[in-house]
DNA sequence: CTACAAAGTAGCCACTGTCTACCAAGTGGT
DNA sequence: ACCACTTGGTAGACAGTGGCTACTTTGTAG
């Protein structure tokens, strides 16, 4: 008799997709250095040698990962800013509230993020943090632009603020402060960016 | 014929301390994913099981690094204020530089400090990050009394100064922004910081 | 139809953390 | 001086992992 269940075909077809959206469900349940490509190819259903043909090793899976999580921060920001208005405070807000948003709600994903270590294809991966980096910028310019930034150096002040809400989440999600204080921080840090950024 | 080598007394005498010692120096070499139990018991001539008097687990062990981590930046934070003067602002200056410096070229080790996934022993942990933290709140109350400072908010003016250095040493251990570029990032950081909560 | 490339399988290896049973050495009480 | 007991180290087993290789199944281009 023939089995009951609906055979998956020899070749699954999107096997790639398919693990990296196992992965990113996983990362969030156990963190990614707990993470096992086996154990993903069991939840696909496919064998233990399979996710190779599509990732060389781990860190290559992870490295896609940091890509698709950039990606998606950058779709997050820009969602945030789409419901808002055109000038520059409510935007700051808005994005700065985005940034730690995703920073603690993909704590995990942010971490392989910043994970450093990336092998030499690591290019990928400074491209795709370019993008939300430069929308931030962007930011700046603006804020630049309506006289509520004075600054002689775009890059390191776009910086300076996102140092500040990269920092407020990883505090956050290494349990040094309770995650309910993370929107009041937030909003201090805005406030003290405005007023220590802008003009005299 | 008696062995040449100097054999080591059955107990070890501080393997404890040793682990400790090993771990420290291997986490500067290879990064926290990559410290293996059995590797330390190696490097300190003992057996693979040996370490499990002293530490149940990997993740006690790792538990002990971040508890020494912090006590050691506890200590590099006092050592800078000491060679300085007394008043606010060259303090302030003394201490982000030494929180960033050991930030990044600890960064393994800060890493496993706020690596968040801690054990109900946490507090310990917890405990051990009080201390440096204090001290940089003790330096924005000085802030404060010397009128340079204004908040109505200690704990959390210090904690996005704090998460502002947090930050810049996340991006540069993760690569995204190159290591030369730390101090010239702090000191922007702290001036907007002592604009941004300063007087009005 | 037939090569050939792409994708998946199965088994092996070295390594890891954890567990357990055992052994060696120090220690305190009598 | 002895002996029970605790502390610390040993040795071997186990399951799980990442990485590798040889092999098989399938899709596809000629």
């Amino acid at each position: 008799m023939p089995e009951s269940v609906a055979e998956r075909p020899y070749h699954h077809g999107s096997l790639r997709a398919a693990l990296l959206d196992a992965a990113e469900r996983r990362l969030r349940e156990v963190g990614p250095d707990r993470l096992s490509l086996r154990d993903l190819a069991r939840e696909v259903g496919v064998s233990h040698g399979a996710p190779r043909r599509h990732f060389v090793d781990r860190q290559a899976l992870l490295d896609a990962l940091a890509e698709s999580g950039f990606a998606r921060l950058d779709r997050e920001l820009r969602a945030a800013l789409d419901g808002v208005a055109d000038e520059f405070e409510p935007r700051l807000h808005a994005a700065a509230n985005a940034y730690a948003r995703f920073a603690t709600e993909s704590a995990s994903l942010l971490e392989v993020m910043y994970a450093g270590k990336h092998r030499p294809g690591a290019d990928r991966i400074l491209a795709a943090a370019a993008e939300p980096f430069g929308l931030l910028q962007e930011l700046v310019v603006q804020g630049r632009d309506e006289g509520l930034l004075v600054t002689d150096d775009l890059d390191r002040t776009a910086l300076v603020l996102l140092a500040t809400l990269q920092g407020i989440a990883s505090f956050i999600n290494g349990g040094v402060v309770e995650a309910e204080r993370r929107d009041g921080l937030v909003e201090a840090a805005v406030d003290q960016f405005l007023r220590g950024a802008g003009p005299r």
